[in-house]
DNA sequence: AATCCGGGGTG
DNA sequence: CACCCAGGATT
């Protein structure tokens, strides 16, 4: 039933675009990488960061990661002198350990060069940062006129376009079909609006579509398809996995090793320990008083379901030299990945008690 | 186009 | 538990 724009508040009479926006200034949330809407750009240092850090991570976990490593590294050039060992024990407990890596790559490239790129197809050679990273930081930063597709933006798509196809095909179709949406003096806030419109009114479950400011364009909506659509992803199934870790504790230190650069946690440090595999584990690096936890670490990686066991001793000797160990006083551990933290927690355990 | 990469929040 | 998340690199 067509409704005569003249009788509308100025919010509904306004183009898709403008209504978004109207909508983000009164509703859109204020977090610490974001310039206050409708102001001046902020810092592209700080947009790539956050987005790098948001990437497959939830904002609530970025929250109170964010400053701190700001903090640390105020600018893409005191991250481009950084150790990379550093960063990556900064990053410890974020997970995909992969970014912190590409994170230092970039920033060096990035002071080589003297700054930040502008477009997003510059921005999209740097290392770890991909189409939506690019046209996120293209937008945010510097005002380019880009659509950077994420989650949330595949979802609203795909519904106020009732876009039937899956998740990961999205993408391409909802930035053609936002762009003329796009109000050329905001892009960034735009983006940013997007974003917020998929957390918080076009969520995955139970949306808000009574708060929605796309209501009346939404085709999803109108068809009842909203809970169709975006159509859910399979899902691979996960491996099972077992390996033990080892607490090797002597002199007020704890042997630690270094992971090999790429797979699973890679390049962090962790617990010494046998692989990983279908069998169970039984081997110790060496004999001794050893204590074993009752139960294993269980851990769930993306496609991995891990039983960690867990040995611990506490030797009053050196034990048999191994090159790949490095001593850590047990008080100032360098940044683990959880599992490792949860496997620690278990060992020191063990050996607290009588 | 599929697979590999963490970890935590949420219903 | 199942599902999801401000994705990118590799194959």
């Amino acid at each position: 039933m067509p409704v005569e724009p003249a009788r509308l508040p100025i919010v509904l009479a306004a183009d898709p675009g403008r209504r978004l926006l109207a909508w983000y200034d009164r509703q859109g949330r204020a977090l610490p990488w974001r310039a206050p809407a409708g102001g001046p750009a902020p810092d592209p240092y700080r947009v790539w960061l956050s987005e790098v850090m948001l990437q497959q991570t939830t904002v609530a976990t970025v929250r109170g990661r964010f400053e701190g490593f700001v903090a640390r590294w105020p600018d893409v050039f005191a991250l481009a002198r950084a150790d990379e060992a550093d960063v990556m024990a900064a990053w410890a407990g974020l997970g995909y350990y992969a970014r912190a890596r590409s994170l230092v790559a970039c920033a060096r490239e990035v002071a080589r060069r003297g700054g930040f790129p502008r477009t997003a197809e510059e921005l999209g050679r740097l290392p770890g940062i991909g189409p939506y990273t690019a046209a996120a930081v293209a937008a945010i930063a510097f005002g380019q006129p880009v659509v950077p597709v994420d989650a949330n933006v595949a979802r609203v798509a795909a519904r106020v376009f009732a876009i039937d196809e899956p998740v990961h095909r999205l993408a391409a179709v909802a930035r053609t079909k936002l762009s003329p949406w796009v109000p050329p003096d905001r892009p960034g806030d735009f983006a940013q609006a997007l974003m917020d419109l998929g957390a918080t009114v076009c969520r995955p479950r139970v949306p808000a579509c009574a708060a929605c400011p796309w209501a009346a364009d939404c085709r999803a909506l109108a068809q009842g398809q909203v809970a169709q659509l975006p159509r859910p992803r399979s899902r691979p199934s996960r491996r099972q996995a077992r390996g033990m870790a080892w607490w090797i504790e002597w002199n007020g230190r704890v042997a630690l090793e270094r992971r090999p650069p790429s797979g699973l946690l890679g390049g962090m440090p962790g617990l010494p320990g046998t692989n990983w595999g279908g069998r169970v584990p039984s081997s110790l690096p060496f004999p001794g008083l050893w204590r074993y936890a009752a139960q294993p670490v269980r851990h769930r990686f993306t496609h991995l379901d891990l039983e960690l066991s867990v040995a611990a001793v506490r030797l009053s000797a050196p034990p048999p030299f191994d090159p790949g160990w490095a001593w850590h006083p047990i008080d100032a551990l360098p940044g683990l990945p959880t599992l490792y933290v949860r496997a620690a927690a278990v060992a020191r355990a063990l050996l607290a008690a009588p």
